[in-house]
DNA sequence: CACAATTATATTGCACGCAAGTTAATTATG
DNA sequence: CATAATTAACTTGCGTGCAATATAATTGTG
C-alpha cells in the first residue's frame, strides 16, 4: 500500500514477465539439446502426433504461417524432422520426426518435469496459473469468435 | 480426459500462449498512439516516474539493456521522450517525458480498463492470475539470487 | 470448362528478447 | 596515482511473433 503503480496493475505485463522469466529458466535445459523454446513447443506437438500437415502443427501452438514455418525449417537443418509433399493436395506438406528426434523423445519430455524441481515455486500455483491461462484463452478465442460472427 | 498431451501438460506453454493472445488484444487500442506492446509497458514505467535511468527503468520492466535501448530510442524518435545526459555520471543518460506523452497520459493509461471491459474472461480470474503471476515471478528471482550466491 | 475465390505454405519487413561483446566513464586496489 | 575492475549504455546477431503479401494448388461458380 505504498505508492500507486501503473505496471503493477497490469494483468497483461505480470504474465509477460513471469512468461520471459520462465524461458530464460528453460534456456539452458534446451540449449543441451540445441532447442529453442519454439521450437521445443512444435517439437512436443510433433511427439504427440507427427505426419501432420504445418497448418496442423499450427492450431495446437498458436503459431500463425510466418512464425511456424522458419521453425519447421529450422529443426529440419538440425535433423529433428523432414517434410513430404501430400500427393493428393500438392499445396501442404506433412511433418515427419526422424532418428534423431524419436531417440531424444524421452529426455526432452522429461525437460519440463527437470524444470519444475528446480523451481522455488510452489506446486499448487503452478497448477492454478495452468488453469487460468487455459481457461483465460478459451475465453479469447470465444471473444474473437463472436466477433467474426458480425 | 481423452487422450494424454504433452503440450497442454506445459505450464509455461500455457502462460506463453495466453500472453501472446493479450498481447494480440492490446495490438488494436495501442497502435491507435502508434505504440508497441514493450514501447507501452515503457510508457506506463515512465508515467509512474520518469526522470530516471535506462537501468532504473530496465528494473521495473525485466528488459535488458540490448532490448531496452532501442525501444526507447523509437520512444525518442516519436517525441514520447527525451534523453539528457548526467554531469555528474557521464555514463549516465536520464529519460524525460516530453509534451506528447503528458498530454496522452490520462488516455493511455486507461487502455487497460477499456481492455478488461471487452474481454469475455472473468475479473476473478484475472485478479488470480495476476497475484499468482507476481508470487512466481517473486519465485524466480529468489532462486536466481540464491544460485549467485554460490 | 474458364475463371474467380479460397486455401496452404512461403517470404518480407519490423520490433522485440536476449546473449555476447564494445566503448567510455567511474571506482577500487596495490 | 597508475591501472585493473566495474559499470552504464550501446551495438551486433540470431530467432521469434506477426502483419502483409506472394505463390501455387484446389475448389466453387456461372
Amino acid at each position: 500500500m505504498t505508492e500507486f503503480s501503473y505496471l503493477d496493475n497490469q494483468v497483461c505485463f505480470a504474465m509477460y514477465s513471469a512468461t520471459n522469466a520462465m524461458i530464460r529458466q528453460y534456456r539452458p535445459l534446451l540449449q543441451e539439446y540445441d532447442l529453442t523454446y519454439p521450437q521445443f513447443i512444435v517439437l512436443l506437438a510433433l511427439y504427440e502426433k507427427d505426419n501432420v500437415t504445418l497448418s496442423e502443427i499450427g492450431q495446437k501452438t498458436f503459431f500463425d504461417s510466418g512464425t511456424l514455418t522458419p521453425i519447421i525449417k529450422k529443426l529440419e537443418e538440425k535433423q529433428f524432422l523432414k517434410r513430404v509433399a501430400v500427393k493428393e493436395d500438392e499445396r501442404m506438406k506433412k511433418v515427419i520426426l526422424l532418428e534423431k528426434a524419436l531417440a531424444a523423445k524421452d529426455e526432452i519430455t522429461l525437460i519440463p518435469f527437470k524444470l519444475a524441481c528446480s523451481l522455488d515455486v510452489d506446486p499448487n500455483d503452478l497448477l492454478a496459473i495452468h488453469n487460468l491461462c487455459h481457461r483465460f484463452l478459451k475465453g479469447l478465442e470465444h471473444s474473437k469468435l463472436e466477433s467474426l460472427e458480425n
